[in-house]
DNA sequence: CTAGATGATTGACTTTTATCAATTGGTTTG
DNA sequence: CAAACCAATTGATAAAAGTCAATCATCTAG
């Protein structure tokens, strides 16, 4: 693994604090891969072997029954993903695919419990993660069961923006197609659902919004940090 | 606190194995106390000044958003819940109203998180849980998003009859409005759903459920563990 | 026991969302 | 360049879910 990733795993939350012999000792049983883009990575049902760490590119994370799938949550570098299944050394809940080629690190599970039982700060680290990661999923489960798909749109347009800088134009960060299925509803109606944002100053070209009516958005959209607010 | 539900405390897996001194600290700073039905014992947006254990009674999580409201679980004895909250110190995501009279401790969350700091069994143990309820969200979530209002009935149903014993007829253990909340419906809806199993050989009388085919059931339902197993 | 309250159910209707099919528009590739 | 491909959009329709109002059933308080 080259110095400067290595460098930038450690930073991670996750690993900051923890002892440098565990860290090294960590790395040492860590491989790092180029996947192509589409490649599915970790298949849900499956035994938990590897935590994952995107170190460049994103994965898709997703999941199916039934022959349906949902798209679960989008991961970007740098950090971490399944870190429950891992703890718990229990199987994948959600499989994950490249969006595009992508860079991931991958440390055996087992690694992970054994450091984790022998290092507080690391347990400790993993504790405030993991909390993160359950606060994470309460929301999108309010932002799911309380709003409605247009809410939902325009909720997420406002969380882009946001995130991308707080300009009245910005770019989606992923294809509309995929977006949809995130915010729970078909392709279809996601693109009527920006024609829905119309009347509220929403304006889309191809993968480009702009937003021409802050206010009007907003009091439609209704904003509460308690289900957008993905920092605390 | 009676010497009974100390222990019974003391036994949950989040803390049975901590050290004696630090429980007896944690149990020091608690109290406990018996709330009537319906009472709001903490409201979402609030600050977490107390993890809080169900000792006896129920509790609903639930949370709202212009003027809607959903019923995001049910906590039963004995276990805790808002742990996230407190141990990220962050305002509480979900409010907790009593469902039926119930008894509760609350033990100060900054206790709990210098304990957490000093006690290495302890945040072991806090993982644990997390990581569980973690994973228990989502396959909240995938029930939610890759299935239809009939289908999560369906499994509710039948997760119900497993947690039950097994046997073909069973209770209901919670009122229908709040579990037409529960699995992201309106009540009329629930009604209507609960017809709609009649072909599979669901019969409702009252808060008694009989099911009468559970092939037919298991076939439409497509219970998969990795939505609807819990204890995994 | 009865009146009142509350939850559950039903029917009629509306809104929301999904599905299917066809078209558009851009991109890739032989 | 043209064919092939694929995501995105659009229109028509169907299915799912919500809303509103009325009724029914159950339970409880006086």
């Amino acid at each position: 693994m080259p110095d400067s990733e290595y460098r930038d795993i450690r930073k991670l939350d996750l690993f900051a604090q923890m002892a440098d012999d565990n860290f090294t000792s960590l790395m040492r049983g860590a491989y790092v891969q180029n996947f192509p883009a589409q490649i599915e990575l970790i298949t849900e049902g499956e035994p938990s072997d590897f935590l994952h760490i995107v170190v460049s590119g994103s994965v898709d994370l997703f999941s199916t029954w039934n022959g349906r799938e949902t798209s679960m949550a989008t991961v970007r570098p740098i950090s971490t993903f399944i870190l429950a299944a891992t703890i718990k050394d229990a199987p994948y809940l959600m499989s994950a695919r490249t969006l595009e080629k992508s860079r991931i690190a991958l440390i055996p599970s087992q690694d992970v419990r054994a450091i984790f039982d022998s290092d507080s700060n690391f347990a400790r680290a993993i504790v405030t993660e993991l909390a993160q990661c359950y606060r994470s999923v309460i929301k999108a489960q309010k932002d799911l069961k309380l709003r409605t798909s247009l809410e939902r749109l325009a909720n997420y347009l406002l969380r882009q923006q946001r995130q991308t800088g707080g300009g009245a134009a910005f770019e989606l960060d992923f294809e509309k197609r995929r977006l949809a299925s995130v915010l729970g509803m078909t392709p279809e109606n996601l693109s009527r659902a920006f024609k829905g944002l119309q009347p509220y100053g929403v304006t889309v070209t191809g993968t480009r919004i702009s937003i021409d009516n802050q206010a009007d958005l907003e009091r439609f959209a209704k904003p509460n940090p308690l289900i957008d607010d993905f920092s605390t």
